[in-house]
This record gives structure tokens, C-alpha cells and sequence, in this order.
DNA sequence: GGCTCGCTTCGTCCCGCGGCGAAGCGTCGG
DNA sequence: CCGACGCTTCGCCGCGGGACGAAGCGAGCC
């Protein structure tokens, strides 16, 4: 009646933070890099669907914004002040802010997206491949060329075989938790594989993180892969 | 399991400012001023009881500091920081920190302090009074001296018929909305009556708040209460 | 002492919202 | 073209919490 509308203004946000599930979403994104609903779903602790409604919920009131790439839907935080709003607020809450949890330094080091390497790995590797004049770069579409071959049989990811690798198409597609391109399509995914398969990388139960062996650091070296 | 904590810390939190009810009040304590628990009741356009629970969550929470003062408690922010947190929430949520209401500016102006003058009325008459060395100050009693008198006769607010204004014990209080002396007791509450039938001031429907008619505002002028 | 009054506590009701499973939609790999 | 997969929508259930009235408590006034 007196003052109508300023309240409800400041409820109807705090009452975005109000639900543990959410808060856990904005607190994932706090680092200001985007994820999949799927995997902000895991981190939530909620079913796919209850993680959907949240992830509408809060895109719809702007704190988050979506980016749809193939089948996932990359949420982010909106921007820079939604960040800062947030941060504000863990100094209110009334705790330090605290440091990212060892899974999430895990997630962003490697993962998987859909079958092919993400994160900084993926993103790593990228470079290296492409710093080693390994690929041919199209206009949508990588081959690996006879430099990559050998540079990639050197390493023991692919052996004899594999040479088929040379027909297989590879796409670019950015990579979300590091803003920048990483290979993926049939190449990106059988060279995945094979790092599994050769247990450089060692899955870990039900997520999409994989953890990296000490024997995948040291291919990974002998690659020339820096990260 | 995995990061037990901060989820939830800023879940409360934000569940604490989630409610229409306790955002009215966060917003009317934001000028960092005291209020009664009633006051804040009517702001929130709830129940005494509800009021009463809201209080006890955000003071319980450490946004909210409470003192008692007779039969009245007095709600206000507990900190600057507080304050701080609730603005920069504001300018997220996502608006313009709104200007106070018209509601709010009267009440802060003049209001009856359970039967006396409280507000910046309170505060100014006391202090006109005390300059114009009407009255006499004892430990923890006040009386009108002639001088009062004579000053309160000329501008009309007591008559003859009053002489018996002189026997009659006052009491400072603090006003909790100005951090400063006022007159309470019979003396303060008689003066309040006298002001309110001679229509000074018209109370309003229900509130303890109360306008300043021409009339009073002609009347205080007269005084000398400056203001 | 007895009354009024402001506030809190207690008991109760009920609505809103978060939770999930199932189904629907669009994309990708083969 | 088919199946797998990621995500969203739909429908239903259950519970937490906000609402109020009545009663209890303490302070102030006459």
C-alpha cells in the first residue's frame, strides 16, 4: 500500500540465494566460467530436472546467462557485478570466501565434453598440436597431417593401426571453462579414448573429471604439451 | 559431502532477506535509526506476532541489534556493515535505492512516544526549552520553571486552568529515532495532549504518527522552537 | 493494587516451493 | 535412420515456514 514495490524487489532476490541448491550453482560460477547444466546439477546435489528449474529460475532474473553449444547448455554468471554481488555477500554471510574445493580445481583440469578432452588438457593439447604445425586447419574441420602422426606415435598414442586417424575429421569447439578451442569431433574423440585406454587418464566414478596418472604426465611431457 | 559449508551459510542468508515482511523492515532500519517492535509490525503490514518472530530471526542472525526501553523494544541494524550489505544489495536487486517514503519523513518528524512527543519535534521543543532555560533539570526529574511558563502561556499551550503544570515531573528519554533527549513523563504527555487538542497536530488514523497542522506550525514558530 | 499496553511465546492452519520420475525435444555419432 | 544422450517440461508429492489469535509476561500509569 505505502511503499509498494521495493520490498518485493529485494525479497524476490534474496529469495534466489534462499535455496541451497541454487546457492551452490552461483557459488560453482563464481570463478565467472561457464558450465553445462548437467554438471552444475552434480555439484548441486539435485536431479537434472530440479537443477533445470533453478538454472531458469535465476537466467530469468539475470544473475545467469545460457549459451546452448550442441546438446549442453553452457550457464554462466551474467557479469562481472552479479560476481561481485555475490562475493559482497559471502563477506556478509558471514564467512571468507572460500578457497575453490579440490574437485572443482580437478573439473576445470580435465574433463571430459561429451567423448572429447575439455578443459585445460584439451585446451593444452589443442596448442600443442596446432604449435606443432600437426594439423590442418579448415574452415569447420581439422585433419591431423603426416607431422602429427608422427609426433602423436612417438608418444604411444597411436599405433600402427590407428593409421585410419588420418581420415578422421576433427572440429574445433570452444571450451567453456577456458574460453578457448579444443578439439573435438571423431578425432577429438578417439584420441580421448586412447588416453583412457592407455590409462594416462584414469575416469573417475559417475563424473565427467578424469584425473590424470603419473604415466599420462609423462607422455604428456614427452608430448611438448605445456600446461 | 563434498563442500559442506559455505552453500548453506549463504542460503540463510539470503533466505533472512527472502521474506517481504522482513525485507520492509531491513529497508525502514536502513537509515540506522531505532524502532519499535510495533512500528516495524505496521511497516511490514503484518501481525505483532509475526513481527515478532521476523525480529527475533534477523536479530538472532546478528543483522539486527535490539535494546529495551520500558515497554517498548527498539529494533535497528546492528552495524554500518550491515547497512552497507543491505545497499549494495539494493543497487543489485536490481534498482535504484529507492528515496525514503513520505510515510517514513513524517514519522521521523513528529510521533508520540507512547503518550509523549517523540521524533524531531520532541527533540526540538526540549531543546528550545532547555535554551530558553524553562526548565529545571534535576538527576533524573524536569520541571517547568516560571520561565516555562510564561513561555508556554504567551504562545497559548497551557492556560490558567494549567497552573498545575508547574507540580508536574518530567522525565528525558532518549529518542532512539534522533539519538537524543526529549521530554516524557506527565509533563511531556501533558504538553502532547495540549498540542493535540488544540489541533497543533492531528494524529493519524491508527499510526503514531502525527501531522503538523498551519496552525501548529505557526504556533511552534512563535515558541521558537527551531526545527 | 489493578488496569492498560507493548511485546513475546505457543499452538494451529495452510500455502508455496523444492524435490523427483516420466515424457518430450533437439543434437550428435554411426 | 536409429539409438544414445543432455536438457527441459509436466505432474504430483511432501514439508518447511509464514500467517494469525490467544495467552503469558513485564513495565508504566492512576
Amino acid at each position: 500500500m505505502d511503499e509498494p514495490v521495493t520490498r518485493h524487489q529485494l525479497a524476490e532476490f534474496g529469495a534466489l540465494l534462499a535455496e541451497p541448491a541454487r546457492a551452490a550453482i552461483v557459488l560453482a560460477l563464481l570463478d565467472s566460467r561457464a558450465r553445462p547444466a548437467g554438471e552444475l546439477a552434480t555439484i548441486a546435489g539435485v536431479a537434472a530436472a530440479t537443477a533445470s528449474a533453478h538454472l531458469k529460475r535465476l537466467a530469468d532474473a539475470g544473475l545467469l546467462s545460457v549459451v546452448g553449444q550442441g546438446r549442453h547448455r553452457y550457464y554462466r554468471l551474467a557479469d562481472e557485478d552479479v560476481a561481485h554481488w555475490i562475493e559482497t555477500l559471502m563477506l556478509a554471510a558471514p564467512r571468507r570466501i572460500k578457497e575453490r574445493s579440490i574437485a572443482d580445481r580437478d573439473l576445470a583440469a580435465a574433463r571430459t565434453c561429451y567423448k572429447h578432452l575439455a578443459g585445460k588438457l584439451g585446451v593444452a593439447l589443442f596448442d600443442r598440436l596446432r604449435g606443432a604445425h600437426a594439423l590442418d586447419l579448415g574452415s569447420d574441420a581439422v585433419r591431423l597431417n603426416r607431422n602429427g602422426e608422427s609426433l602423436l606415435r612417438e608418444s604411444g598414442l597411436i599405433v600402427e593401426g590407428d593409421a585410419a586417424v588420418l581420415g578422421l575429421d576433427g572440429r574445433t569447439c570452444v571450451d567453456w571453462t577456458e574460453r578457448r578451442f579444443h578439439l573435438s569431433g571423431p578425432l577429438g574423440t578417439l584420441l580421448a579414448r586412447r588416453m583412457l585406454d592407455e590409462r594416462w587418464l584414469l575416469r573417475r566414478n559417475g563424473t565427467r573429471a578424469v584425473g590424470i596418472s603419473a604415466r599420462g604426465h609423462e607422455g604428456l611431457r614427452a608430448l611438448g604439451v605445456d600446461w
